[in-house]
DNA sequence: TCGCCGCAAGCTGCATACATCATCAGCAAA
DNA sequence: TTTGCTGATGATGTATGCAGCTTGCGGCGA
C-alpha cells in the first residue's frame, strides 16, 4: 500500500516528524488497528532509517496516547474502550464550545474559500464512497476550524484530541458513511453561514453538536463489542 | 545543589521518567531559567547515564512546550512572552470551569484529608517564607484537585498546562509571595467547604477564580519587561 | 578600517552494538 | 498430571561513535 501522506521523502532534516505523521495516519486509518504490534526493527527497515528515529516517533505516539510501549514486550497500538471513547468525545465537545470565547486569528475570507473548496470535494467523495478521501477531508476541516481558534493552547489541545478521536469513527465508517458524510457537508455549510454572519461562537457550537452526533452514532458499535 | 525531588535514584527501570521529572521541576523552579542551555552531554554526566535517555527526556520536554531543541545549536528552556502567558492562563481558567461537568471519581473524604494536611503545611511555609515548599504545595493541590476530575482527557490537559504555567508565577514569586500564599490558603479552605457541601462545580469555579487572580497579579511583571 | 570568506568548535541527529527485560517452550521433579 | 525451573528468543533500553548542522571567530582582501 502506498503512503497516504508522502511526508517521509525529505532527506536529512527532521525525519522523525515525517515518520511520526506517517505512523499516526496509519493508526488513524486503521491500517494499524488497535493491538497491532509496531516493531521498531521492521519500521526502521521500511523507512530505511535506524531504530533511533523510529523510537522517537513511537515515543511521541505513546505520549499522544496512540501507542503503548512495554519493555521487553513490544510497542502496540492502544485499544480504546468505551469509557475512554466517551471521555475523549465529551471532552472534545467541551473544547469546541470554547472556540467562541476567543477572537478568530485568521482571515475569515481565506478560511471561507478553503471551506468552499472542501465542500465541493466532499460532494465528490460522498458519491464515490471514498473513505480515505473523506478521512482526509475531515483533516482539512479540522485544519480550517483550527485556524479560527484564537487561543494557542486551546488549538493545540483541540488538534491533539482530534487525532485520538478520528480513528475511532473511522473504524466504523463503513456502517455510517452515508449519514456521516451527509452531516459533514451540512456542518461545513453551517460553518460557512456562521462565519459569513461573523458569529464565531456559532462555529464552536456547530462543531460541538457534530461531535455529539458522531458520538451517538458510534456508541452502538462499542456496546456490541 | 541537591535534587528537589530525588527521583532519579532508582536504577534500571524507567530512568527517563525520573530524569524528565527532575529537569521539569528544575525548569518550573527556575533553577533552569528561560533561555538556559540544556546541554545533553552535561546532563548525561550529571545523571550518570549516556546521552540517549537524556535526549528522550528533553524531547518530551520539547513536546510539553518547556524546551526547544535546535539542530546544531542546542536545547534551551523556552521563553514565554506575554501573549503566550495570557493564552495559557486563560485556557486554564476555561478548563477549570469544566471540572464541575463531570462526577468526581475519587473518594471525597480522602481528598479532604489531604487538603487538611495541605492547609496545615501551607500555614507553615507561609510564615517561613519557604518558596520551594510553597511551590511543592501547589503541586500537591494540583494533584488533589486532579483527583476530582471525572474526565481523563480533561485531567491530562489540566495537568499538562499546569506545568506550563507554574514556572511563570514562580518567576515573580518573591514580589507576590504574601498575597499568593494567603490566597492559596483561602483557595484550599474554599475548596474544602465546597467539597463538604458536595458542590463540585464550585470547586472548578474557585480554581478558575484563583487562576484569574494569579494571572492579574503576574501580568504587570510582563508589561515591565 | 570594514566586510567577506572559510575554517573550526560545539552541538544535535543518526547509526550501530551491546545490555537488559519479559515471555514461553521444554523438561524434570513432586 | 501438575508445578516449577531454565534457557532460548525477541523485544525494548542504553552506550557510543560518527555525520551533519549552526555559529562564531579569525584571517584576508579591498
Amino acid at each position: 500500500m502506498e503512503e497516504i501522506l508522502n511526508e517521509h521523502s525529505r532527506a536529512s532534516r527532521g525525519q522523525v516528524a515525517g515518520i511520526y505523521q506517517a505512523i499516526r495516519d496509519r493508526i488513524c486509518l486503521l491500517h494499524y488497528p488497535p493491538g497491532k504490534k509496531l516493531a521498531e526493527y521492521e519500521l526502521a527497515e521500511e523507512f530505511a532509517v535506524s531504530r533511533t528515529p523510529i523510537r522517537q516517533a513511537l515515543q511521541r505516539l505513546e505520549y499522544d496516547g496512540l501507542a503503548e510501549i512495554r519493555n521487553g514486550v513490544g510497542t502496540t497500538v492502544t485499544v480504546i474502550d468505551r469509557h475512554t471513547f466517551e471521555d475523549i468525545f465529551t471532552f472534545r465537545m467541551h473544547l469546541s464550545e470554547l472556540i467562541g470565547d476567543f477572537p478568530a486569528p485568521a482571515e475569515i475570507p481565506t478560511v471561507l474559500s478553503s471551506l468552499d473548496h472542501l465542500i465541493d470535494m466532499a460532494e465528490q467523495t460522498r458519491s464515490d464512497r471514498d473513505m480515505v478521501g473523506f478521512w482526509r477531508l475531515n483533516h482539512a476541516l479540522q485544519d480550517a476550524t483550527g485556524k479560527l481558534i484564537g487561543n494557542q493552547s486551546l488549538r493545540e489541545t483541540h488538534t491533539r484530541y482530534y487525532f485520538l478521536a478520528c480513528r475511532i469513527w473511522y473504524s466504523v465508517i463503513e456502517g455510517i458513511f452515508d449519514d456521516q458524510s451527509a452531516d459533514f457537508i451540512i456542518e461545513a455549510h453551517e460553518i460557512v453561514k456562521a462565519l459569513k454572519a461573523g458569529d464565531l461562537r456559532a462555529v464552536g457550537f456547530i462543531q460541538r453538536n457534530h461531535i455529539a452526533l458522531g458520538m451517538h452514532r458510534i456508541a452502538p458499535f462499542f456496546r456490541s463489542e
